[in-house]
DNA sequence: CAAATTAGTAGGTGAAGACCCATCATTGGC
DNA sequence: GCCAATGATGGGTCTTCACCTACTAATTTG
């Protein structure tokens, strides 16, 4: 009959919180196969970046600041660690702690997956002007910062 | 030390890509959520918007508009017709075929998932003004078309 | 010093999603 | 009429993710 019917029901891209679900789902996973390509996901890039804006963290504390389990941070740290992106140190002063640092190979590491990652964004982003993207970031900064 | 480290890294809220990801999980989990509490889930509330918005459909053109596997619309459509929210009745035309039509039961329970995203959407997007909220909806439209 | 707490680690679980294939009835091409 | 293609269905697999528990080593509390 008609030639193909793709469109999305009106009824759910009225809804912001739909748009916003629908959209993010598809940053986040372009995101997560550029990041692939590279032998991580999106822990990974996430670690890497707190601990080169914040400097090193005790395990614990990194998985408290990403809220994650850290049972999981275990892992993530495990990975980074045997790409030679970080360095695990037991903390002298309490030995059970062990201090997280990114090392050389992470801080190029990160600006390799942050480079992806403006890919991806200029790719999603592609219908919107340079002045429009900058609103878009602006305001999707101050729902993060409230939710 | 400090009181908490709770934070996100800068380095992550300068990539749109990541404030798109992660608000738009936010809002997608706690739609979620909320539809949960009616026994339902997004695919539901996708397939009773698309027929409330374009009438009856076969099965295979539902899965089609929705971008899913047929297979997995089976299920969904099992689980709403058992609701007592779609009818299904074998195209007479072509009995291969099953066409779904939206009950009243279903239209009225698409108003009300529709409530809960609205509602949803309150909270995800309180700290913005409502000509802001506007403004972000139009963006994401331009988005989602895009993409 | 004994007991409770904390940090890291290893492992398992359960739900959700996306896919994929085999089967069966029906239809359309030839 | 026969054969290929189609629509629906049931079944299964494979990840990913969040969560949870048990255990060990180290530290703090009282």
């Amino acid at each position: 009959m008609s030639v193909s019917e793709t469109e999305t029901p009106p009824s759910l891209t009225a809804l912001t919180t739909y748009l916003l679900s629908n959209v993010g789902k598809t940053a986040r996973t372009r995101l997560a196969e550029r990041l692939a390509e590279h032998g991580q996901r999106l822990w990974h890039m996430a670690v890497l970046a707190a601990l080169a804006d914040f400097g090193p963290h005790a395990q614990r504390d990194l998985a408290a600041r990403l809220g994650i389990d850290p049972s999981d941070m275990v892992k993530i740290v495990d990975e980074l660690a045997t790409a030679g992106q970080v360095e695990r140190n037991r903390d002298q002063t309490d030995r059970r702690r062990v201090s997280v640092t990114l090392t050389p190979a992470g801080r190029s590491a990160l600006a390799a997956l942050t480079a992806e990652a403006n890919a991806v964004q200029d790719a999603v982003l592609a219908p919107l002007t340079e002045p429009e993207r900058a609103q878009l970031h602006a305001l999707l900064t101050r729902v993060h910062q409230g939710g």
